[in-house]
DNA sequence: TCATTTATTGCATTCGAAGTCATTATTACG
DNA sequence: CGTAATAATGACTTCGAATGCAATAAATGA
């Protein structure tokens, strides 16, 4: 029955009969104090409902436990999944996760701004796009910071990342069996980073193989914008044999817009393929053939990372590069 | 070029001349400070880097900026959009969101010291299930908590929620339209509080309509389980001619076992409804008839509701009960 | 049993900003 | 110009736990 004001480790210690170091000392690990305080201080820390105060911890240990995980709106939709990982992972390494989510440009000054004043361990960025001179100020501030998803020439960052070069050679190889006359490439907003190196590789590696009939079109990830792309192209074109999606959800919205206005069957008549691996790319109505970011292990390394660098704060730099698996679904036409 | 140990606002002080005090108050709105000081302070802590350290700012002040967020594993697709809108919202609102994640009953006493020591202002918590003793450590500790998405009937907690009963009642019409014989009840986990008070409501209505021929299948929100639900079902028995489905991914396994399996054509033999209203339940592929939820409004209603009690402890308790809007899809045919 | 090592304990200080209060600088006004 | 009212400032204390250090208690060995 803790009346009004909160129970601190010197009200535990006056009950408990003995110094404030004692109570504090029961509640950290590995710190000598006999078998008989222990049992004591907890005892009335218990009945007197005493939890430490982390945020004092925070203020004399200047660590505060904390990372920031920045959620950009240009994380697609395996977001949820990534997060949700990241949660559990951080938690079980001891640390609770400070969310931010990013909207426009116009909130990086303030975010980074909360990044500083709330003193966090590290931070983490999904699909987040910033300035090198923004990422230098991780460093001024000595702050580590992973970014997932994303690939960063100058190597001066801690990266994590899906292979996209090895995957959409994959996909790309797929749709070969089929020998497709013309390409249709559905990129990601040109904002994001990753949808611009998805777009890129895919561009450059169509050419490599000598494909001549490709062409582009944006979308910003959503299904609507695959939906609207391919009705787009096709007002004024015939349909192209091969659409090169950026991500499962456009090429999602690409299907289902082929099935509702347009006499045209796939895997037949067109291949579609995505990227990500998705929860509903592998629903019966779609089965995309797409490459499956590892999400568990990309995040595991991403936190890996992470901690190395707090723990060791003169550690190099490092950019990880998973390998992705083909799924081979149903919307390319198997020889 | 801060050098190695963090700026203070004592550094900042000695730099600028003034004293600490001086510093503080620049950094407060709304405090008496002349111009000449303001300017000049505001030079030197840019010159030096300095940031306010939130940390010690929380000791002081008892307030720490910071709301925790618990998403139980139970809390269905829409949540990813349903944290997005509350971390947008409380940043607006100028709190923080400190995230954690919930899988299973094991996790909940950690979770709880958790919230305690990190002397959060306020919990929201997304479709989680806790004993109503746990409610009452909120009130001990003299944390505000809001629930999202659940009824207690007790009425002592602040809740938001959508109206199931009048949602389910419009889904319940648009079926009888076409005067179902027997009725599939494609309930969630017993031991989400959602899934059990929506098919309890069902249950209910179906019998008020006198409906005879009902049967209930307990599956766990996922894709997945619909469709399992629906082929173990279809093994021994003939096929329903309506499905009420706790959530709108199983209303998508439904549909796609169906699809796949069996030569029934949805809407004419059968019907099918979900609910949340979830992006994937638009998609032309599915078009699912639901209810959904306004999940913006809410989500505004939770946060405003969490910060008039953060701001004052002793408003009352109040369950704001918000109506979601009927969908009518093609997922249930129409005369 | 006594000296010596080792394990416990308490005191006092620290972290960094905020706020109280008393003091000093400004301004307003008769 | 003097006085009252107001604004601006700084010294000092506070928040609650952690920790270095010195003091004390327990354990070990001779």
């Amino acid at each position: 029955m803790s009346k009004n004001k909160k129970v601190t480790s010197y009200d535990v210690a006056r009950e408990a009969g003995v110094s404030q170091s004692a109570v504090s000392r029961v509640f950290r690990p590995g710190l000598s104090v006999s078998q008989k305080t222990r049992e004591k201080v907890m005892a009335t820390a218990n009945k007197m409902g005493y939890r430490p105060n982390a945020i004092a911890r925070m203020l004399i240990t200047k660590q505060s436990g904390m990372v920031a995980v920045i959620v950009s709106s240009r994380a697609n939709e395996n977001y949820p999944e990534v997060l949700s990982q990241v949660s559990k992972q951080l938690a079980a390494r001891n640390k609770r996760v400070l969310l931010f989510t990013l909207d426009d440009a116009d909130g990086v000054d303030d975010l980074f701004e909360q990044i500083w004043t709330f003193q966090v361990d590290g931070v983490i960025a999904l699909a987040a796009h910033f300035e090198s001179q923004r990422l230098a100020q991780f460093e001024q501030h000595k702050v580590p910071v992973v970014l997932y998803n994303r690939n960063v020439p100058d190597a001066s960052t801690n990266t994590v990342c899906c292979n996209h070069e090895h995957g959409i050679k994959q996909l790309l190889a797929e749709l070969k069996l089929n020998n497709p006359q013309s390409y249709l490439v559905l990129s990601g907003p040109t904002d994001s980073d990753v949808a611009n190196e998805r777009r890129e590789i895919t561009l450059d590696l169509l050419e490599k193989m000598g494909e001549k009939n490709v062409h582009v079109l944006y979308g910003d990830y959503t299904y609507q914008s695959g939906r609207d792309c391919l009705a787009q192209w096709l007002k004024k074109h015939s349909a192209p044999d091969a659409v090169v999606c950026s991500n499962d959800t456009m090429a999602i919205g690409v299907i289902d817009e082929i099935r509702e206005n347009h006499n045209i069957h796939i895997p037949n008549d067109m291949s579609v393929v995505g990227f990500d691996g998705i929860a509903s790319s592998f629903w019966q109505s779609y089965q995309i053939t797409t490459i499956k970011q590892p999400v568990e292990q990309l995040v595991k390394a991403a936190v890996d990372m992470l901690l190395e660098h707090i723990e060791n704060s003169d550690s190099p730099p490092e950019a990880r590069v998973l390998t992705g698996t083909l799924i081979k679904g149903n919307s390319v036409k198997r020889p």
